[in-house]
RNA sequence: GCCGGGGUGGCGGAAUUGGUAUACGCGGCGGAUUCAAAACCCGCUCCUUACGGUUGUGGGUUCAAGUCCCACCCCCGGCACCA
């Protein structure tokens, strides 16, 4: 350490205790004389010790606290923790501990820890969501939901981790596998509790829109809910003979204008009218073991093999309600039971999947849009006549070389595949070899395949004084031979034949839509047009925008439009121990029951065995509980039986900001008045991870609390800040078997709390999630710095405030504190640092200078600011010390840089007046050498000059 | 594949939103000090000998582009057989 060197360690405890004396961080949630502001953080889970990653989440958003209360505010920056959860159990399973001994051991020594920080935290509102006290209103809030059927008992297709032996809310699986422990999870059959979120799906979606919330954040919660708009259509589906009976199937599809061309029906493999269909069908046997073989099949695995596999209803056939025409009917696991209605209307023509399927299985594909093209060289004019012409394009393709045999036309500059039109009487495939001989003399091809369905072209034809639409099949063929025949002298004159390889077909960017359209097509390998366009063999339809006629075919066909979202309801019951007893109970005729709310808290037993499968295959450890069913049989009678599943962690978290306002209350789960005043939560700082758990489940809580007048407003949180993470010094991510975990108490006992909160805050900016790695040099160089600041008030302050120090004052003043503002800790910082460095250049440093270098430091380094300040013999805390207000007319500037330019490059630069004008400015830039050479050589052509910024000559 | 965000020195990152690109810091190099070392202090540190060039690549708009427009490449995040 510097000979400037302070003890770090008796600063940091004379501070502490001097702001415990002064109680400086226990919110008054009832004072008015002040705004509130209620400034959050995720609250922890008690792992154990306390990790870098809590410092960057509590000491960095204890700046900006710090920052609020300078600014005048009545802060609230509570901390509490989230303290049920799957951890405490398994090493209860490990090690043999009781899970209630492990986390309250954890929190003791995190607490102690956490302290360490300095950080202004108001304990006093702490809450533990694992404690009596708060799972009470956790249960109590659970029978409200219950009470307003928002939260349901249903058998549902779960997803199931093995390991956990729980199942798993669909946001808590990644890839298929469990997002805790990454076991592959299995999908059972169970009843379970949910909770509706799909109620809540479009006003979680609506509501996004006023959330002052970065757009990436809410991107993510949209993707999540998945609304799609389109239509509910019903197809009749029934069995080949007349008494058969006849069921409604009804389908959900995002193109209800492609109807016409739906070829057939295709259910999931679970969907309920199987059951009734399989009756009618020739082939049961098949279409059971195709169910056996899916149900066998993991989500992943069906994903992962996208070959599309499926089994015909046969002699079941469905009628098309637009066509009234028979389609054949379909049971594939491309289409999933759980999204829509499962069940599609199959459209091969427009639908890549649908187009895959009918492929294999040789199902007719029926195009009813096509494309349009306008030719803008040449549009189609006002009062002409409109002819229509079918016409093919032909590609033609070498198969020794690759190239495709292409026009270059000598009247207009474009290159084209051969081109022409279909004569009477021929089909298309003729027409397109009589227009590859005619115009290219080639005669042994072999016709391969038609490339997608048919195109518009609308233009004006010059020679015939016509507006023209011209219906296109493009078509490949593969040259057999290159035996070529000459060319008569009217087509040679008209286009020079070239070979062409794909990549200059490509690079060339052949010139018209249509062709540029077909040839992206083969590259792709895409025969279906999933675009808008045209409609045709769609009756009534024909010759209409497809979007516009969109709801009149709804109409046609007797559907309705619908949204649908992709969002499924919330499993909230769990199989494990630490958590929430979910507050019901079952009589003997198994129906459920509200724990009544003079028996919540509905004790968690402490009588079980955690032994995974000790209670039976997915059942809860609360099984095993003697005293559980004692207490039931007691309260509710002989035959009665407890529910044994825990709630979901993320339940406890959806309503803990509520809490923090009135933590102690026995009464009610929080105060109407306090949370009137302080609701919603001002800023909420936490991590990405929680986008489209925590945050979508605390939103949907939130709302349905309001719907039922229990808290006043519908979103619980204003701001919303994603940081980043703090990666080992190798740049990985920390883990414990990498090796690569960073233990901040070495390094705050060794650099001090305030150098490793400034480390952090200078890594990068904390109001973007970005992940910096750690680097222990950095720490000590912030230590560094803080040894300089130390030392400067060992400097004489005798001086007066000179002008320039006044300015440099103001303007870091106004800086740091926008910064702060902002969650740009790092760049508040650098502009601190430069502030230092300028006054360690004085001779000596004046005392006002001293006071507010204080003040600037006091929300970064709060331990050392509180130490200098009671140095300089200030009273009370630098802590309570107002930010300091700007004197805007000191920023103002009396000379100017400005840089001078030549034809945009930089040639020097002048200092004058703000206000300087033109004229000035240029008799001042005639003192650079090269720009009175220039200006010597004639007067420029252009002069621009702003003021304040930039001297720009053109000559 | 679709939707976001991004690409600036050896590294983390700045850049008043179109006006001096590379602030601040790390690392590196040199000096000073010391018997020596650490620490501290001072200087240098995008490329180029220079002219000049440089913000992923190529084009464009503009007096002026890291910033705006078009095309492409790469990285990160989200969603994904979602009809």
């Amino acid at each position: 350490m510097s000979r400037d060197s302070f003890d770090h360690k008796a600063i940091e405890k004379k501070a502490q205790d001097r702001w415990a004396e002064l109680d400086l961080y226990t919110t008054d949630l009832t004072d008015d004389t002040k705004d509130p502001y209620y400034l959050l953080f995720e609250f922890p889970y008690p792992s154990g010790d306390l990790h870098i990653g809590h410092w960057y989440a509590f000491a960095l958003t204890d700046i900006f606290a710090r920052k609020q209360r300078m600014d005048g505010k009545n802060v609230l920056f509570p901390i509490g923790f989230d303290a049920f959860g799957l951890p405490a159990e398994n090493a209860a399973i490990k090690n043999g501990v009781d899970p209630k001994k492990w986390t309250y051991e954890n929190m003791d020594r995190m607490r102690t820890q956490i302290r360490s920080m300095g950080a202004s935290l108001d304990w006093s509102k702490e809450i533990v969501s694992c404690d009596p006290s708060y799972y009470k209103w956790t249960q109590w809030l659970f029978t409200k939901l219950f009470e307003h059927g928002l939260a349901e008992r249903k058998n549902a297709l779960v997803k199931w981790c093995p390991k956990d032996q729980t199942v798993l809310a669909n946001e808590q699986v990644n890839d298929g596998h469990c997002e805790r422990c990454g076991t592959e999870v299995e999908e059972k059959n169970l009843t379970q509790w949910f909770f509706k979120i799909t109620q809540y799906a479009e006003r979680l979606l609506t509501d996004l829109d006023g959330l002052p919330w970065r757009e990436d954040i809410k991107d993510a919660q949209r993707a999540w809910i998945g609304e799609s708009e389109g239509a509910k259509l019903t197809f009749m589906a029934h069995g080949p003979e007349k008494d058969d009976t006849t069921q409604p199937i009804p389908v959900f599809t995002t193109r209800p204008d492609t109807v016409f061309g739906a070829t057939y029906l295709v259910l999931a493999p679970e969907h309920e009218m199987i059951e009734v269909l399989i009756q009618d069908a020739s082939n049961p046997d098949a279409v059971r073991e195709y169910q056996r073989a899916t149900a066998r099949k993991t989500e992943r695995d069906r994903s992962e093999n996208k070959e599309k596999t499926g089994v015909p209803l046969e002699g079941i056939t469905a009628t098309n309600p637009a066509t009234k025409e028979e389609v054949p009917v379909y049971i594939a696991d491309y289409v999933l039971n759980s999204y829509g209605t499962g069940a599609v209307m199959a459209v091969p023509a427009h639908d890549e999947r649908d187009f895959e399927f009918a492929t294999k299985f040789n199902l007719p594909v029926k195009q009813v849009v096509r494309p349009r093209f306008v030719d803008e060289s040449n549009p189609p004019r006002e009062g002409k006549e409109t002819v229509e012409r079918d016409m093919i394009i032909g590609l033609v393709r070498n198969p020794k070389n690759g190239k495709f045999l292409c026009l270059n036309w000598k009247e207009q500059p474009w290159t084209t595949f051969v081109v022409g039109g279909i004569e009477t009487g021929e089909d298309s495939i003729e027409a397109a070899v009589r227009e590859i001989h005619e115009e290219t003399g080639y005669r042994n091809i072999t016709f391969v395949r038609k490339l997608g369905g048919i195109s518009q072209t609308e233009y004006f034809a010059t020679h015939k004084d016509e507006n023209r639409i011209a219906y296109t099949q493009a078509m490949l063929f593969d040259l057999v031979d290159e035996e070529q025949e000459a060319l008569s002298p009217e087509e040679a004159a008209k286009h020079e034949l070239v070979w062409l390889s794909p990549q200059e077909i490509t690079s060339r960017k052949i010139q018209h839509a249509e062709f540029a359209t077909v040839w992206q097509r083969l590259q792709n390998g895409i025969d279906t047009y999933v675009g808008d366009g045209i409609l045709f063999n769609s009756d009534g339809f024909d010759g209409r925008d497809n979007r516009e006629a969109m709801a009149d075919i709804v109409e046609f066909a007797g559907g309705e439009r619908v949204k649908n979202y992709r969002i499924r309801d919330w499993l909230v019951s769990r199989q494990r121990y630490w958590g929430a007893p979910i507050p019901v109970v079952y009589d003997p005729e198994g129906n459920v029951h509200l724990v009544p709310a003079d028996h919540l808290p509905w004790l968690l037993p402490e009588d079980v065995d955690f032994t995974p499968g000790a209670a039976g295959a997915g059942k809860s450890p609360l099984a095993t509980s003697k005293e559980l069913h004692e207490r039931v049989t007691r309260i509710f009678g002989e035959g009665w039986v407890p529910e044994y599943d825990t709630l979901d962690t993320f339940v406890d978290s959806s309503w803990y900001y509520l809490r923090y306002l009135d933590p102690k209350d026995d009464h009610d789960f929080s105060d109407q008045s306090l949370m009137k005043k302080w609701m919603p939560v001002d800023r909420y700082s936490g991590g990405s991870e929680h986008t489209t758990m925590h945050l979508l489940y605390a939103r949907f809580f939130n709302k349905a609390l309001y719907d039922l007048a229990l808290v006043p407003t519908s979103e619980p949180f204003g701001e919303r800040f994603n940081r980043g993470l703090i990666l080992g010094p190798d740049g990985a991510k920390m883990s414990k078997s990498k090796g690569n975990v960073v233990n901040p108490d070495g390094v705050v006992e060794k650099f001090g709390a305030d150098a490793v909160r400034m480390y952090l805050a200078f890594i990068g900016p904390y109001n973007e999630p970005g992940n910096y790695p750690w680097n222990l040099d950095g720490t000590f160089a912030m230590r560094k710095f803080l040894d300089r600041v130390n030392a400067l008030y060992e400097k004489k302050t005798d001086a007066e405030l000179s002008d320039e120090t006044t300015k440099h004052l103001a303007l870091a003043i106004k800086k740091i504190g926008t910064d702060i503002d902002r969650f740009k800790f790092n760049t508040a910082i650098s502009t601190l640092m430069t502030l230092v460095r300028e006054l360690e250049q004085l001779p000596q440093v004046p005392m006002q200078a001293k006071r507010t270098l204080l003040i600037l430091l006091a929300p970064l380094a709060p331990h050392l600011a509180e130490h200098l300040w009671s140095k300089l013999g200030e009273e009370g805390s630098v802590h309570q010390a107002q930010w300091p207000a700007v004197d805007e007319s000191l920023l103002a500037v009396n000379e100017v840089t400005v840089t001078v330019q030549i034809q945009g490059k930089r040639r020097g630069e002048i200092t004058l007046r703000p206000d300087s004008n033109e004229d000035e400015a240029l008799m001042l830039a005639k003192s650079i050498p090269t720009v009175a050479k220039a200006i010597e050589a004639g007067p420029p052509k252009r002069v621009i000059y702003v003021q304040g910024r930039i001297l720009n000559l053109v000559f």
